[in-house]
DNA sequence: TCGTAAATGCTAAAATATTAGCATATTCTC
DNA sequence: GAGAATATGCTAATATTTTAGCATTTACGA
């Protein structure tokens, strides 16, 4: 499975994968919570069970309610959104995708040494998936 | 203008303003190539003109085409699109952005090494966007 | 345990997105 | 400059998405 924020879903469905995604599982409430403009309670419903058909979902009980869960772990969900990203919007530039993040955040100075860090080591050891 | 990769459109006109961005400005010709699952020449140019209506197209013409292009520059595009991801999948932290975008990269020691010059660069001289 | 609040199952209506087709205009090319 | 190929303008049908409502079930709390 891949890619749903492009290909595959609805407007509605892919904001609600990625609450899901943010919050790591979900009630109905809290999906209705974090929805803009905000359908009734029906409606997210109806969409849960939609995404769960179409296998992007699962749910489990908790008390009275059912809890949704992503069925793609999250890592891989973010890679390939990534990966969508730099591709779009950075020339497939690794360089020009960090310096946009970096740039945007603010960074200590401290955090800055981290990261470099971590780049020295991804180096050395695994450079691996 | 922001965030119309998960708020404001459509499956379809959220994939042509990918292959928008992708490609700098594109003729309906250059987005029926690239669309998966084309749908026919006058679908593409409905939906061009949609968008264009929706504020985020202007077009020109070169000869007897129009060419259109984004509103909104590339890099302030590209910018709140990263900002979504890192916010859905790694929990805003930049760190586990870079991580995941280096590791998923396979990048040689030399990259690498650039990259690290790149974010002390950063560390000393100009911090801002 | 029994009533009630809060959840789900199901179905169908309404809104929006997606699509194609025909008419018309434009610009290359011979 | 005439014809053909290739654009666009406009309109309407179809498909999908989004939505809500009513009936029923479930579990929490007094």
């Amino acid at each position: 499975m891949e890619d749903y924020r492009t290909v595959k879903l609805s407007r509605r469905e892919r904001q609600i994968m990625d609450i899901v995604y943010q919050r790591g599982s979900v009630s109905v409430a809290d999906v209705l919570e974090d929805l803009p403009d905000p359908p009734s309670y029906s409606t997210v419903r109806a969409l849960l069970r939609i995404l769960e058909e179409k296998g992007y979902l699962t749910h489990g009980k908790s008390g009275r309610r059912y809890i949704y869960r992503p069925t793609q772990p999250r890592h891989l969900a973010g890679r390939s959104a990534l990966k969508q990203i730099f591709h779009t919007f950075f020339d497939k530039s690794i360089e020009k995708t960090v310096m946009a993040l970096v740039s945007d955040a603010d960074l200590s100075d401290e955090e800055l040494d981290r990261l470099s860090q971590l780049i020295e080591q991804a180096k050395r050891g695994d450079a691996s998936s």
